[in-house]
DNA sequence: GCCGTTTTCGGCCCGACTGTTTTCAGTCG
């Protein structure tokens, strides 16, 4: 059985939990962190890395130690320093970290002294008011840890972006309407376009930072002020949402507008590298040691001053962005002007809602060059399904439409089901009458990971197949991804001439950012596509675009950005 | 635990806000 190296990665955050409660030297942890975070984001196994004699420890933040830790897990399944900490420490006690105002000192403190090892009992201990009488804990904080336990029943809660987006844009535009508020952005987790965001930080510059502060915790939608201070605030919306805001100079717009976005991993190696020259870098600006500020104004000037190229958001997660930014080697990320046309479309013939027509028109007006029409197979019933009759009947109606509409090409296509064998579920004597086949895997998500692997490799094996479509079949906060082994069905694409997609439904957003990385360094390329079920759906194609930008994807990785015929010779696979 | 054209030991990003405190530890991002 293979060790995964997010299982790798999850063993390390759970040393770095219990070291924490421990007490230990926190570089310490903050080592485990790093190494944890490599680990599971790395594009290649590790177990496989290893197998080929490569040496782990000239991974970023892996030493000695950590590769020797590795190895072990790999070797062993498991890790020994995990088993001992896990003796010493009742089991679910690093779950009370996540409840907001607890952080290692205080859940230490309530283990010992109230014997609290599990959300419920602290919820248990702060409903009989035993928590207030603790040394460095009062009544406002029990109350605080009892409404968090009360609002989250425990569970960390992230926000799909979308969503992010959409309770977002009406507090800007209500913060824009006053006077005193100057620049004003979004910040953060939303900023570098994660495909879920935990809280939104926004940025903002006012010489009266107070104003901006009150009408900020005065919006009709905040069901609750968590923090406010002179120039930074926190709340809680309605709809659970927390929303941090932070008022600074203009003059160090910039410096705070780098803070604020992050990551922190990006931030830390930063400022270790302004500091490692003599110089520190804070949300104000870039100072040397007699406190003179050297730059601020602007994110490009900061980066200019570290003598690195600007970086965008979407890969500043301290994985190798600044040492190519130091090399004037960034990648020239997809920018959403570059896409010629989506790939993955549904129509009212289906579960979609609107018609084929409608659909092109919107996609002129996009000004694309083509657009696939790929609605479903029979397998799922609920979709309503195209059997063959029906299929041929669209293809002969794309054809008429094609007929006459200027300047975009319709292209005939199907979402076919990857049945559980492997098969595809229609006959490939309709299949090939089509410009392109997107396969996708609408049920049996349980088998195991060699049975699942297999399945995808047989259907690609059909030389009908073209584009991979959803390839982990994960819904965001609903359904984890099924089972694969993702490398060699990357390696297995390749080989075949197929693609893989990268959805842009809110809910979906994979292959997400790591995927995409790995895709990109086995030299796979990817088709960005929206999967719209409605005309508004075409929109979408932003949200994916983000995603593969956050995994490095340049123009040339993505197969529609590339001219009509092109496109066409790529998906040939005869 | 990692790391190194100042270092193989001694550093490790930096500041705001809260609550419980009489000056600051803990948490957060």
């Amino acid at each position: 059985m293979p060790i995964h190296n997010k299982e790798i990665g999850d063993c390390f955050d759970q040393v770095a939990d219990l070291l924490e409660i421990g007490g230990a030297n926190p570089f310490r942890i903050r080592a485990y962190r790093q190494a944890a975070n490599t680990v599971s984001r790395l594009p290649r196994s590790v177990a496989e890395m290893l197998k080929q004699g490569e040496e782990l420890s000239e991974l970023p933040g892996i030493g000695k130690d950590l590769a020797g830790k590795i190895v072990e897990i790999v070797r062993s399944g498991k890790l020994q320093l995990l088993e001992d900490l896990k003796k010493k420490n009742p089991p679910g006690i690093t779950a009370l970290l996540q409840v907001p105002s607890l952080g290692p000192q205080r859940v230490k403190k309530l283990n010992k002294e109230l014997k609290v090892k599990s959300l419920a009992d602290l919820e248990k201990a702060a409903k009989e008011g035993r928590i207030r009488g603790l040394g460095g804990f009062g009544e406002k904080t029990e109350r605080r840890i009892l409404e968090a336990l009360q609002r989250t029943h425990g569970v960390e809660r992230r926000f799909r972006w979308m969503l992010a987006k959409q309770m977002t844009l009406p507090l800007l535009d209500y913060l824009r309407k006053s006077k005193r508020v100057k620049d004003l952005e979004v910040a953060g987790s939303y900023r570098r376009r994660k495909d879920t965001v935990g809280d939104v930080d926004i940025l903002a510059t006012s010489e009266s930072p107070q104003e901006v502060m009150d009408r900020f915790t005065g919006y009709e939608d905040v069901s609750k002020v968590l923090a406010q201070g002179e120039t930074k605030a926190t709340v809680l919306l309605r709809t659970g949402l927390q929303v941090d805001i932070r008022v600074v100079p203009e003059a160090s717009y910039g410096a705070a507008l780098l803070y604020f976005t992050g990551s922190k991993a990006h931030n830390i190696a930063l400022r270790k590298l302004a500091q490692d020259r003599g110089f520190k870098i804070n949300e104000y600006g870039v100072f040397d040691n007699k406190g003179r500020r050297l730059a601020g104004r602007s994110e490009e000037e900061i980066y200019r001053f570290l003598k690195m190229d600007w970086i965008p958001p979407e890969l500043r997660e301290d994985r190798g962005e600044i040492a190519a930014a130091q090399a004037k080697r960034l990648p020239r990320l997809v920018d959403w002007r570059d896409i010629r046309g989506d790939l993955h479309v549904h129509t009212e013939a289906s579960d979609g809602q609107a018609s084929i027509e409608t659909l092109a028109r919107r996609a002129q007006e996009k000004g694309y060059e083509f657009l696939a029409i790929t609605d479903h197979s029979p397998y799922v019933g609920i979709t309503h399904g195209l059997d063959p009759k029906r299929l041929r009947a669209q293809i002969k109606a794309i054809e008429r439409l094609n007929g006459k509409l200027r300047g975009l090409r319709i292209l005939k296509g199907i979402e076919v089901d990857i049945l559980e064998d492997g098969s595809l579920d229609l006959p490939n004597e309709v299949l090939k009458e089509l410009d392109l086949a997107v396969g996708a895997v609408h049920g049996h998500f349980q088998l195991t990971r060699k049975k699942q692997t297999e399945r995808i490799l047989r259907a690609m094996d059909n030389p009908h197949f073209s584009i991979f479509a959803h390839p982990t079949g994960r819904l965001l906060g609903e359904r984890p991804p099924y089972d694969v082994d993702m490398e060699r069905l990357m390696e297995g694409a390749k080989q075949r001439g197929c693609f893989f997609e990268v959805n842009s439904e809110p809910d979906r957003m994979d292959l997400d950012d790591a995927a995409c990385r790995m895709a990109k360094e086995m030299g796979l390329r990817l088709a960005i596509s929206t999967d719209a079920h409605a005309l508004d759906g075409l929109d979408l194609m932003e949200l994916g675009v983000a995603q593969a930008r956050r995994g490095w994807l340049e123009k040339n990785d993505v197969i529609n950005t590339l001219p009509l015929k092109d496109l066409l010779r790529a998906l040939d696979r005869g």
